[in-house]
DNA sequence: ACACAAGTTTAGCATTGGCTACAATTTCAT
DNA sequence: ATGAAATTGTAGCCAATGCTAAACTTGTGT
């Protein structure tokens, strides 16, 4: 019984490899997006101060959003968003805007829901966001 | 400049790979109180059946959590918790099971805030979770 | 007592994500 | 146009977390 070596039978607990995978890439393409906007483009430099890891580590991780379809790039350019890129960044800085505005009409401080909303939003199921935009609907 | 090879100068980004490692201690600290609790001792394939991951990745989990004094253990023996493991496992199944309140609280189904509140309980510091705890008691 | 089942450990491999050091390319100033 | 600075890429290291296969203990039943 060799135990699913792909995403198919996902019980509740084994947040694995992949998830992470996920999530990392949900912070890339979500940095990616904020760069372009704010500096007119994102090279890897950008990401690494933004990240606070080496240029390497950047690097590698970009070469794996291109491997996955997210980013594409030419050697020595800036790195950009495919469709599928900016399609998953928006959802992840729109899941992140819903979680960062429920904390802190739960009461808590911005910089620490601004700290919290980031390790959270890859976490909140569709359920439970709409909970969070639900109970700010009511609070005004 | 070194770039902090440490958790020393942590900015409110990186969630490196330590970050992970704690998670997972965590994970593991409060499934071994549970197990223990309610089978009398904890195996290498309790834990392996409780991750859905091979008994062997268990064994070297394990192993890191005697090497960073949360577990103790002999060979071929039951896992068993330290002072500093009971701890840890105290501290980490209250704050699960505030958030999974908190979830449930917000009007999350029961089944989806048991999920979230696994991914969720590892992000959320003490200033949200003291939020989290005030907004049920407002709420009876 | 002995064999077999269940559980544990070891060996060895892959991927991810971190790093430094060094090479290559592009950009910018003079 | 050329040389220095900034940026990007490559090589090679390490640790963590996943796996299978195979060896080794423990414990149980007959």
């Amino acid at each position: 019984m060799p135990k699913s070596q792909n995403r198919s039978n996902q019980g509740s607990h084994s947040r694995t490899r992949s998830d992470h995978a996920t999530e990392l890439a949900e912070d890339y393409v979500e940095a990616i997006a904020e760069l372009c906007e704010s500096l007119g483009s994102c090279r890897v430099v950008d990401l690494a101060r933004h990240f606070e890891v080496s240029h390497v580590t950047v690097n590698r991780t970009v070469g794996r959003l291109v491997r996955d379809g997210y980013v594409k790039t030419e050697p020595y350019r800036p790195v950009e968003l495919t469709a599928k890129g900016k399609r998953l960044a928006q959802m992840s800085s729109q899941r992140h805007a819903v979680v960062l505005k429920f904390l802190i009409a739960l009461g808590v401080s911005q910089s620490v829901a601004e700290i919290d909303s980031e390790g959270i939003e890859h976490h909140v199921s569709k359920e439970t966001l709409e909970a969070m935009q639900k109970f700010m609907d009511k609070n005004i």
